[in-house]
DNA sequence: AAATATTTTAATCAAATGATTAAAATCATA
DNA sequence: TATGATTTTAATCATTTGATTAAAATATTT
């Protein structure tokens, strides 16, 4: 068993392949990674890999919990807080997704591509599966427009935030966009992306 | 080298392969993918399918430019036609790309993700990078809002009609949503989408 | 039906890959 | 520094997996 204490070197040798692991898995998936890889990634001997996390797989389970609390933990604190109005919450969702997904653009397709793969990796999540049916902000979005089931307008902002990292090497080839004025567009749409809500939400 | 003609069966060996092919990769992707999944799902010997198709990559190339073309495919027309308005051109993008997902729901994860792990894949289909800026869609996009930068507009067009898809066993999941509902909820989004991308375009 | 060509199979190979082991190196502590 | 614990390595194993081969089965043609 691998001992707690860890003196030399700027960084443990564990976290240095939580690390090489976070970059890997997220980078190639679960099924295109080789072990091989991330231990390479960390600048460390194969062996030592399994010596501290026993397995691909239970290294995988804890980077994918990681990523899973941060792809949701944007989302969660916000829809149930009954003290902010849609807008507040609009507005705070855009901003705090296209930050998170700025510093980390895999993100999205890492954790929507494993989900589909083994969709249980998030029951520990929300273990009631009305989590979101429930949540003020569905309440909020029902009481504005009634005659439109609130899903459409949760997914729809989902979208505007997200969709466009998942589109990213879609428009760097076919219109030539740079890495920069990517950032650049997804920064506008912080304050764009409300806007949008609000018309989508008055149109008829 | 396999003979071209082939007479006994509903479907040739060839064509079931293939099939099997479709299937297995658009559900796991190329890495989770094992030649004996597809040859089991094809019901052939394993040595069938490197007959046919001499590897695994030779197979999977096959069905990715399908699928590309699929997925692309109803962009492209639309996208330079010089003679239907902006309305149209969102109306009839929103209406053929949702129909196409809801027969093949696995489609744009598929495409997202392979294209992740290969960005070539797409060469073959537009050859030049400028492809998108000069097409007439975004054209028309600039001459109605010369303010915002046009490609805005078509992302939040491809992610409201696309993003519902990708996120879909996350609504089931926290929303306990059904299948029916959802390809409901997304019938509902081929009128939907052209009424808030107008909305989105007047947005101020 | 005989001869030839095509399709399919079972058996096997070779490389890749996740995992283990025993020994060496390093570190901490008495 | 000597002792014991911890960390790291090199070598190796076992399984999985893509691919091949030679022979059997089936179809086609004469």
């Amino acid at each position: 068993m691998p001992g707690k204490i860890k003196a030399s070197s700027d960084l443990s040798t564990e976290e240095k392949i939580k690390e090489a692991a976070r970059k890997v898995f997220t980078q190639k998936g679960y099924a295109a990674t080789r072990t091989r890889d991330i231990a390479e990634a960390a600048g460390i001997n194969l062996a030592l890999l399994n010596y501290y996390f026993r397995s691909k797989q239970k290294l995988f389970e804890i980077v994918m919990t990681e990523k899973m609390q941060k792809y949701f933990g944007v989302l969660a604190p916000v829809l149930n807080d009954a003290s902010t109005s849609l807008e507040t919450k609009v507005e705070s969702i855009a901003s705090k997704y296209i930050d998170l997904i700025i510093e980390n653009p895999e993100l999205p397709l890492f954790v929507l591509s494993e989900l589909r793969n083994n969709p249980e990796h998030f029951i520990k999540l929300t273990e009631k599966a009305d989590f979101l049916n429930q949540s003020v902000f569905i309440q909020q979005i029902e009481k504005k427009r009634p005659d439109i089931h609130p899903f459409h307008f949760f997914v729809s902002l989902m979208g505007l935030c997200l969709f466009p990292f998942l589109m990213k090497p879609v428009l760097q080839k076919m219109a030539n966009m740079k890495d920069k004025a990517f950032v650049d567009m997804m920064l506008e749409r912080k304050e764009l992306i409300p806007v949008w809500l609000k018309a989508i939400l008055k149109s008829k």
